[in-house]
DNA sequence: CAGATATATAAGTATATGCTAATATCTCTA
DNA sequence: TAGAGATATTAGCATATACTTATATATCTG
C-alpha cells in the first residue's frame, strides 16, 4: 500500500510530460483504443503504449480488452479522490 | 503565456519527487526558511535550493527574503485555481 | 570594511526518462 | 491453423534530472 507521498509522486509524474497530459485530456472526452490515441498525440505506437503503462501504473487509466483492441479510460473516482484531497491540504495549511 | 497544458506539466514535474513534496508539504504547515527545510528534508543546501528553484518556476512557491534568510511559503491560490481547473476538467469528462 | 551566516549558482556525474526500431503476444477470421 | 491487425515488450540511445562539491552572492555585525 502506497502512502499519499508516494501517490502523489505518481500523479505528477503521469502529469509531468505533455504526450501524456494530453492523452489523459483525450481520454476525458472519453475512452479510446490505442491506435484511436495514437492518431491523436501523433507518437509512435510502442510510446503511446509505454505512457499508457505509466498512466495505468499512477492509477490515472483503467483498461479493458474487447476483442482484439484494447480501450483506455481516466479512472475518474481515484483522480478526483486524489485532486480532493490535495484540495483540503491546501485548503488546510496554516496561514503566516 | 503558458497555457493549461504547460501549467499542470510544470505542476507535475514539482510534485513528481518525494524530496519536493516533501518540502511543498512542510510548507503547507507554515512558511520557513531554506536552512528550516534542509533540516526538515535532509537534504544538502544546494540540493533543496534547486528543488525551491523548480517549486518557484513551476508557480507552487513564494519567496521573500528577509534579512539574511529567504522564506518560503506555497502560493496556495495559484494551486487551488489548478487543482480547482483540473478537477472541474475530470468532473465534466464525457462518460462511457 | 572584514568576517560570518544564509542562500544561490555552476560544474560534474550517475541515474532516470522518452523516444525509435525490432520483436513478441494476443485476438480475430479465412 | 495461417495470416493479419492491435497492442505490448525489449533493447538501445540521447537527453533530462537529481544529486555532490566548489564557489559566488547577499546581508548582517563587529
Amino acid at each position: 500500500m502506497s502512502d499519499f507521498c508516494d501517490k502523489i509522486n505518481e500523479f505528477g509524474k503521469a502529469m509531468s510530460t505533455t504526450a501524456r497530459y494530453r492523452i489523459v485530456e483525450s481520454l476525458l472526452k472519453g475512452e479510446k483504443t490505442v491506435s484511436e490515441l495514437v492518431k491523436i498525440v501523433k507518437l509512435s505506437q510502442p510510446a503511446v503504449s509505454q505512457h499508457l503503462k505509466t498512466l495505468k501504473t499512477s492509477n490515472l487509466v483503467i483498461d479493458e480488452r474487447r476483442g482484439q483492441e484494447v480501450y483506455y479510460s481516466v479512472d475518474a473516482p481515484y483522480i478526483l479522490a486524489l485532486l480532493k484531497h490535495l484540495t483540503a491540504d491546501v485548503r488546510n495549511r496554516k496561514k503566516t
